[in-house]
DNA sequence: GTCTATATTAAGATAGAC
DNA sequence: GTCTATCTTAATATAGAC
């Protein structure tokens, strides 16, 4: 793919991502897309086989970067808290790169026909080592004693919902992002 | 309406908020919704007007007890944290209570037509009183001084979300959870 | 209160011309 | 790579019988 221009099909993606996020995947028709993009619904057809298509590949792309992020993460030798911030960062970089996906990947995913369980799968699997962060820092002492799920849970939302506020902020530069909800996430919770 | 039976309209709103949080509004069908009451499509339209009333109805039911309960809130003679925790518990409650309805405020409410007006009056209404209480916070010490509007989203957001996990977590108790919730979000930023 | 039958509109997708 | 034309299916909603 050339540098500064998108592929056709890369600009049906994101295109769709964006229309996916105001009104949500159902809602949106092929004729939306296409009329967004200046051309008739039935020109969509030589670049991608189906909306289908546009809504895994769009969530897949997403969900693989938060695997192969997390994977990494857990693979550092850090402490907890370290190791949290690094997670913070990557919710925050990856939605910055993609806020339209990371809606998609919110809202969508149970329209996920053929790639569904691809898709819980990995989506599971990134929660299972998130909290085993969580449950590690408890063990070293790092954490606090609080409840793990309540804990999981908060943090894991305010990340996931990024993507409703972010794109609104662009005052905010994203370091100050990251040191910001690293204190209002993990402040209360350190020892 | 009769004390231990929902009428037949009840019904309908009960059942289609439990189908629009699984596939969302648009993905839900008259056919689908009347399929799960054992009748025909054409029937509900004896007790309903349209499906879009019937979205109306589940949001601005919720959407009014929000601002009631903030009214309330922020006319005590309390301290910031004693509000604070009563929002919380607010949003425990009323998600408590009816969590499908809380999905389909929180992700359908573009859908809206006639009423989209009056919800994003009364949403942006809730938000300022929410951020009013932050910010009194901060004048009078009680709160440290962290960035209000990174607050205020991370606040607010895992509160909204609080649907996708409450039902699941029967064994956690009510009170319990607000104050679970109470020590995450609000230990790391009390003076 | 529910049914069958149906009107109307619009959806996803394909065929074939240019 | 895009178009027009079209197929097929399914959506919301109404009319009128029971």
């Amino acid at each position: 793919m050339k540098l500064s221009t998108l592929s056709r099909k890369q600009e049906i993606y994101k295109t769709a991502a964006r229309l996916f996020k105001e009104k949500g995947y159902s809602a949106v028709t092929m004729r939306d897309l296409a009329a967004e993009m200046g051309i008739k619904a039935a020109s969509l057809y030589n670049h991608i086989s189906s909306k289908q298509q546009i809504l895994s590949e769009i969530i897949l792309d997403i969900a693989t970067q938060f695997t192969s992020g997390i994977d990494a993460i857990t693979g550092q030798e850090t402490n907890t808290l370290a190791k949290l911030k690094a997670v913070i960062a990557q919710h925050i970089t990856l939605t910055a790169d993609n806020p339209y996906g990371m809606a998609a990947l919110n809202n969508d995913w149970m329209h996920l026909e053929g790639k569904l369980d691809h898709y819980l799968d990995l989506r599971n699997r990134y929660e299972k080592k998130f909290r085993d962060i969580i449950l590690e820092g408890k063990e070293s002492g790092e954490l606090k004693d609080v409840n793990t799920e309540i804990l999981v849970y908060s943090i894991l939302t305010t990340l996931r919902n990024l993507y409703l506020w972010i794109p609104k902020k662009g005052e905010l530069k994203k370091d100050e992002l990251i040191e910001g909800l690293s204190i209002i996430l993990l402040q209360g919770v350190e020892s």
